[in-house]
DNA sequence: ATCCCCGTTCGTACAACGATCGAATTTTCG
DNA sequence: CGAAAATTCGATCGTTGTACGAACGGGGAT
C-alpha cells in the first residue's frame, strides 16, 4: 500500500531504454509485440510471464530484465494497445466527423483486442501512445469551440462511450466465445430463465417477449449511443456562441 | 475453449440451492458476503480463494461445496454489487431526473467497489440483481417514450457512461492509493515527463499550461457528460412526436 | 592475442495460488 | 439406534510470479 519509491521517478515511461551491449537478443518491443500476439491468440487466462517468455523462445525469466514485473508489462501493453487507435484529422472532416471517428476507431480497437478492457481501470494509460490520442483529441474539440475544462470534459465523454460499450461488447464476446454459440443461440438459451421469474420483473419480461426475436446488431446500438452523444455536445457548442 | 457442458444449463442462476441439510455453517449468501467484504478491503490483488476462507475461518477448500469455480464466485460477487444500485422512480421524478439518478447511483456504487469494473468485462451480468435494474430501466424508457429496440439501445447508453467513466474513475482512484497521494500531487509530479514530451504533442502541453493548475474535480466531468447524453435523448424523443 | 568487465540470459528455487479427491465428521430420517 | 445423506477439510497436484545468482559472451584495454 506504502509508495516505496517515488511513483513517477519509476514509471516505465521514464526509465530510458537499456544501452544496447553484449548480446541483446530480447528488446523491450519485441517482448511487447509478442505478449498482444499471445494475448490475442490464448486471452488473458492463457497469458502468464512463462507462456510469453516460451512463446519468443526464451528463458523463463529472461524477461525481467527489461521489464520490472508483470504489471509493468501490462502497462506497456496497454498503451501498444493505444497505438493502433487512428485519430481523424478534424481539418479535413470537421469536428463531428472527426469525432465520431476517433471514438469508432477507439471501439474497434478495443473490439479486436478486447482483453484490454480489463486492464484499463487498473493499469493507468498515460504512455506516449495514450497522449498522441489525448493530444489529437484536444486538437479535435478546440476546434469544435470548446476551451479549458470542457475540453476535457467532452473528452472524458467520448472515451467513456468508447470504452463503456465495449465493455459490453467484450462481454459478450467472452460469452459466446466461452460457449461456442452464437448470440443468437446464446439468447434463446436464456429465454426460459426470463421465463422463469418474469412475475418479478414485468417490464423486463414484456420487453423480451416483444423484441428478443428481432436481431440485435450491437454496432446499431453503439451508432445510436454516439449519435445521442454528439447531439448533446452540438446543442453544449451550439448555445455557448 | 469448446464448451464442456451446456453454458446456460450450468449457469450458477440456474442451478437450485442446495438443499439445506447436515450442519450448513457456509452458505452462498455469507461466502459472497465475505468476497465483497474482502476485495473492498483489500483489492483484487489480495483476493483469493484460500484468503477469503480464512475470512470466515473455513476450510481453504470448503467454499467448493456452494460454488463451481473462482469465475462463478466472481459472478455471483457482480450481481450482487448491482443490487446495491438504486433505481428512481419514474413516477415520482420523471424520466429525465430518473435516468440521471439511476445512472448517477450506478456510478456510485462502481466507485465503493471500483474492483468491479475489471470483472464486467469477463463476467457476464445475467443475475437477478442485474435483472432488476434492467425491469426499472425499461420501465423508465418507456415512460420517456421510447419503443423496441431504442430501449436496449438507449439503456446501453445510459450504462456506458456510468462504465465508462468509472473506468477512468478507477484508474485514478488506484493511481492515488498506490503512490499513496493526492491526485493534485500526481498531476503536479507528471508535470516534468509532459514538459519533456512537449514537442511532440503540441496540443496537449498547450491545454495541460493553462488548465492544469485548476483543480479537476471528476464529479464535474461525470455531470457535465451526463448532461449531454441526456439532452442527446431528449432531443431523439423530441424529434420522433 | 589476451584478459577482464559488464551487459545479458537463464536455471533453480520458493511461496502462493486454484482446484481435485476422498476421508472424516456431523445431521437427519427411517 | 443405525444408515444414508450432507457438509467440511486435509493432503496434494500443477501452475503462477519473481528473486537470486551463476553462466555466458562480446568489446575495450592492455
Amino acid at each position: 500500500m506504502a509508495p516505496e519509491h517515488d511513483p513517477v521517478a519509476t514509471s516505465v515511461w521514464l526509465r530510458p531504454g537499456r544501452p544496447r551491449r553484449g548480446r541483446p537478443q530480447l528488446s523491450r518491443e519485441e517482448i511487447v509485440g509478442a505478449a498482444v500476439r499471445l494475448l490475442d491468440a490464448e486471452g488473458p487466462d492463457g497469458f502468464s510471464m512463462r507462456r510469453l517468455a516460451a512463446s519468443i523462445s526464451a528463458g523463463a525469466t529472461s524477461m525481467y530484465f527489461y521489464v520490472a514485473n508483470k504489471d509493468e508489462l501490462l502497462e506497456l501493453v496497454v498503451d501498444e494497445i493505444l497505438g493502433e487507435v487512428e485519430v481523424p484529422d478534424v481539418e479535413a472532416v470537421g469536428w463531428r466527423e472527426a469525432a465520431a471517428g476517433l471514438v469508432r476507431a477507439f471501439r474497434t480497437v478495443l473490439l479486436r483486442h478486447s482483453w484490454v478492457i480489463a486492464l484499463f481501470g487498473t493499469h493507468p494509460a498515460i504512455g506516449p501512445k495514450a497522449m498522441r490520442i489525448s493530444d489529437r483529441t484536444i486538437a479535435l474539440l478546440t476546434a469544435a469551440g470548446l476551451s479549458g475544462a470542457e475540453v476535457a470534459w467532452a473528452s472524458s465523454l467520448l472515451m467513456s462511450h468508447a470504452i463503456g460499450y465495449a465493455t459490453s461488447d467484450a462481454a459478450l464476446d467472452r460469452a459466446t466465445r466461452a460457449a461456442g454459440k452464437s448470440a443468437a443461440d446464446l439468447v434463446e438459451q436464456l429465454r426460459p430463465f426470463v421465463e422463469r421469474v418474469a412475475d418479478d420483473y414485468p417490464n423486463y419480461a414484456g420487453w423480451w417477449r416483444q423484441n428478443a426475436t428481432i436481431d440485435i446488431d450491437p454496432d446499431d446500438g453503439f451508432e445510436f449511443g454516439l449519435e445521442r452523444v454528439l447531439d448533446g455536445l452540438q446543442a453544449w457548442i451550439d448555445k455557448k456562441s
